[in-house]
DNA sequence: CTGTTAGCGCCTTCAA
DNA sequence: TTGAAGGCGCTAACAG
């Protein structure tokens, strides 16, 4: 720390100039001689200047900094969305400031008051220009009256774009990841096969994205089959709740012939349970996925699953954003994301193994 | 966007004071009657009136934010780092830049100037307090001229700590995972399992991580066997790079009866190419990991591995970061850190399964 | 094409 | 205990 970072004053002495001079280089502005441009550019170049963004923000009101909340960075389903936002974000020239509430995952932090009111509180402080909302507590079928309230006047100052399920009485703008095709398509893929005994596993209740696969779950598989309640255990998104979930429905002696679990660390921790019960999949038990993650092709047995393009689901959402920052007036058209995609690989005990996609 | 967030000059009107003394409760000054202190605290409330950070730093020069530099944070060694310093930097109250340069994983890119020199203008525009780096073009063997030039400035306007190992010529701060001991830890524990024909796989040549790791896995290993060069396998930090590994072991005929594996991912993807072998672990060949990522305890096998104990890393890092916020001064003492910590499981074939730990 | 001036929102002297 | 004034580094009129 023997430097320190030289101001556009000193830049304007150092090449003999107003600092409206040097601001107009800075800025790209036709309207400077060739001679003066060269030369503070030169001088510049020598002295390694970058102007100051904070003293930039406060005459611009943009930090050029976008927010990102997630529930837990820990779950690959956040990271694989938040390294896309980040990537297309740096190439439109925006940082991003990172806040994870720890709403969900391993080290679950309960508080009477939502962390998630409390990080609104730093962002309005940080002045970023948009907000992402990943997950966490406007995943709940009961908002609270207060997180609400904070929301939406974040949302009236700072635009928000939420990755997940239309909430009513919110007033961000909601990227919807179609749940229900995935589930649908994964389900349907089970009964082609010839499953009629299934089950679904992992997910934690009144949380809408379990309950809208749940529900879209038990649509597809009433059409061809029953739906037996005592075979859908809903607990939590990790591997843990996958094998929890095993060892439960096997004590009960209720194992179904097939599963649809949350994801695919809930599946990794059926496998997990299977094995300590000496049970196999798919020999014994079928079990899918509704949500990718990385490595699915590297688990025993590889895991057929619903490719939810998390890559279009940043794209969209940071089109949407970046479009709100400048106007408030409506997204003139949907813009197109893929619709998942089922991925069949050897946990559904398709011989169709690879290849094959529908 | 209807509402706009008021200044520190509206809430002073509507106060009927000045602005100096709205900025003095705002700063918990002690010098304001009581009476002004709760109109004042009223009008606040009543208007969720934050002061703009922007124009704090302007006065200030601190932003109350630290930068991460990360290769890649779909690795969940670089998330677990992440997540452990964003909830010890918020409780100090610094929010946290993510910058994800992508030098390393899947979507690895490559350009000939290093996105990380890039990155580095960012954060001086941006003018973060401080700043991590938790891997990358850091790690690198040989560290190239402009790299070199680039990171001492960054490091001579806003300090600088790196989790990972010294680098000649660089004036950073630099947190040390202490990597001999936990590798030399699990390779021991192989040897007294009584495995000798030991080989190691993965890890990308020409990095610390794997040049020290692998040095001194040969060491210890050398003490009571002898060191197979041909079963020593650098690639990569990922599953496919444990798949390939093995592959190409089994191709050449040469897979050892044990294996040292970089880090639970490469051994999830050993365990993989295994099985397509008909191989299996430990029955046919024993699999250790050098760094513990979550889950290790659902894959089948269960990896034994090390405990390089993110979480004090962590602690540490933003500890040592802190003080050099203020200070220019040599850090008092050494924080202490836990030795990496053996966990046994089943992957190494020992029938010591669960609780014991060395 | 160039320089001067007036803020952006806040903190910090300095007087009162 | 309070208010007025100046300045943080930069941009954006406005004159020249």
């Amino acid at each position: 720390m023997t430097h320190k970072n030289l101001t556009i004053k000193e830049i304007a002495q150092r090449s003999g100039v107003s600092i409206s001079t040097v601001s107009r280089v800075l800025n790209n502005s036709p309207s400077v001689s060739n001679e003066k441009r060269e030369k503070i550019q030169a001088v510049i170049h020598e002295n390694d200047y970058q102007p100051s963004m904070v003293a930039r923000s406060m005459v611009s009101k943009r930090t050029h900094t976008l927010a990102i909340i997630a529930p837990d960075i820990n779950n690959p389903y956040f990271t694989d969305l938040i390294s896309e936002i980040e990537l297309i974000a740096n190439q439109s020239n925006y940082s991003i400031l990172l806040f994870n509430t720890m709403s969900a995952g391993n080290r679950k932090v309960e508080t009477k008051d939502s962390i998630e009111i409390s990080v609104f509180k730093s962002i309005l402080e940080k002045q970023v220009d948009g907000i992402f909302i990943l997950g966490g507590d406007i995943d709940k079928e009961d908002l609270s009256e207060s997180y609400l309230t904070a929301l939406n006047h974040l949302n009236s100052i700072i635009p928000v774009v939420v990755i997940g399920q239309y909430q009513n009485g919110v007033n961000c703008h909601f990227i919807d990841r179609n749940l229900k095709y995935g589930v649908t398509l994964i389900t349907q893929h089970l009964l082609s096969l010839g499953y009629r005994d299934i089950g679904f596993i992992g997910g934690e209740p009144k949380i809408k994205i379990t309950t809208e696969r749940v529900k879209a779950f038990k649509e597809i598989l009433s059409l061809y089959s029953s739906v037996n309640e005592e075979t859908i255990i809903l607990n939590d998104y990790y591997a843990k709740d996958g094998y929890q979930a095993i060892k439960l429905l096997i004590e009960k002696n209720i194992l179904p012939k097939a599963l649809v679990a949350m994801n695919d660390q809930v599946a990794l921790g059926a496998f997990r349970a299977l094995n300590d019960y000496h049970l196999s999949c798919p020999e014994d038990i079928a079990i899918v996925s509704c949500d990718a993650f990385p490595d699915a092709d590297f688990q025993t047995p590889r895991i057929t699953n619903v490719n939810q393009h998390n890559h279009d689901l940043a794209q969209v959402a940071l089109t949407t954003l970046l479009f709100y920052l400048d106007t408030t007036e409506i997204l003139p058209e949907n813009m197109s994301q893929h619709l998942p995609e089922l991925v069949i690989r050897e946990s559904c005990g398709s011989k169709n193994i690879g290849g094959l996609k529908l």
